[in-house]
DNA sequence: CGACTTTGACCGGCGC
DNA sequence: GCGCCGGTCAAAGTCG
C-alpha cells in the first residue's frame, strides 16, 4: 500500500480538502487556491516528462509534499543521469524537484530521514546528500544537492513510494474509500502546507 | 543512552 | 583491464 506523505506538519491551519482524481488535476487545484489566497510568492511548476522520473520546479514549501505521493507519473530533466545508473531490480518511481530554497538544503516533507552519505560531485562545487527513510521497513531515499546553474535551488530526488503513512499523514475517509487506489487519498492544506490533523 | 550525522573506506558500473 | 565516479557502508563523533 503506497501513503502520501504530509510534507510540512509545521503548519495546521487548514482551510480546504482536497481529492486528487490525478496529480496534474490535483496541482491545477491548488494552485487555485493560492491564488484566491492571493499568495505572496505565486508559486510556479513547470513539467517535464519522458521515462520514469517527475521532475517540477516548485517555489513553495508545501508542494514537496507531492513529491511521495503516491502517483505513477514518469520522468523529467534529470532522466539524462538516472538512465547512467543500475536500475533497482523493483524499479522504483523517481522523482526529481526543483525547489528554491537560498539557507536549507533538506525540505520538510513530513517523513523521518536518516542522512547515510554525502559526495563531492564532478563538475558542481556543490555536494550532494543521501537520506533513508527512517523506517526500517521503508526502502524509499532521496538525494539532495544544489543547482549549479542556480544556487538559490535545491533538487530534491525520491527513489520508491513510502509503505507507510507519514507522521503527520492526513487522509479522509468516505463511504467508497479505497486503500488501493490514490484517487481516494484527500488532502487538508492552507496556502503554506498541510495540516497533520487525524482523519475523523 | 539512543538517534542521528559525519566522513573515509569500500564497492560496482561504466567508459576508455 | 584499469581508473574514475557515484552510491553505500559503518565506525566514530555529536547532540538532546
Amino acid at each position: 500500500m503506497n501513503y502520501p506523505s504530509n510534507p510540512n506538519p509545521n503548519y495546521t491551519d487548514f482551510t480546504e480538502f482536497f481529492k486528487f482524481d490525478d496529480f496534474a488535476d490535483s496541482f491545477d487545484m491548488i494552485m487555485e487556491e493560492i491564488g484566491r489566497e492571493d499568495h505572496s510568492s505565486s508559486p510556479t511548476l513547470s513539467w517535464t516528462s519522458s521515462e520514469k522520473i517527475v521532475a517540477a520546479e516548485i517555489t513553495s514549501p508545501f508542494q514537496t509534499s507531492l513529491a511521495t505521493s503516491p502517483m505513477s507519473l514518469e520522468i523529467g530533466d534529470k532522466s539524462h543521469e538516472i538512465k547512467k545508473r543500475k536500475r533497482h531490480k523493483e524499479d522504483p518511481i523517481i522523482q526529481a524537484f526543483r525547489t528554491k530554497s537560498p539557507e536549507k538544503d533538506a525540505l520538510d516533507d513530513g517523513y523521518k530521514w536518516r542522512k547515510y552519505g554525502k559526495k563531492p560531485i564532478t563538475g558542481t562545487p556543490y555536494p550532494r546528500h543521501y537520506h533513508k527513510c527512517s523506517d526500517p521497513d521503508c526502502k524509499v531515499k532521496k538525494k539532495i544537492e544544489r543547482d549549479t546553474s542556480d544556487p538559490d535551488y535545491v533538487w530534491t530526488t525520491y527513489e520508491g513510494i513510502h509503505n507507510h503513512p507519514s507522521p503527520s499523514v492526513v487522509y479522509c475517509e468516505s463511504d467508497d474509500f479505497d486503500l488501493t487506489s490514490h484517487n481516494n487519498w484527500c488532502f487538508q492544506t492552507n496556502t503554506y502546507g498541510f495540516s497533520h490533523s487525524a482523519p475523523n
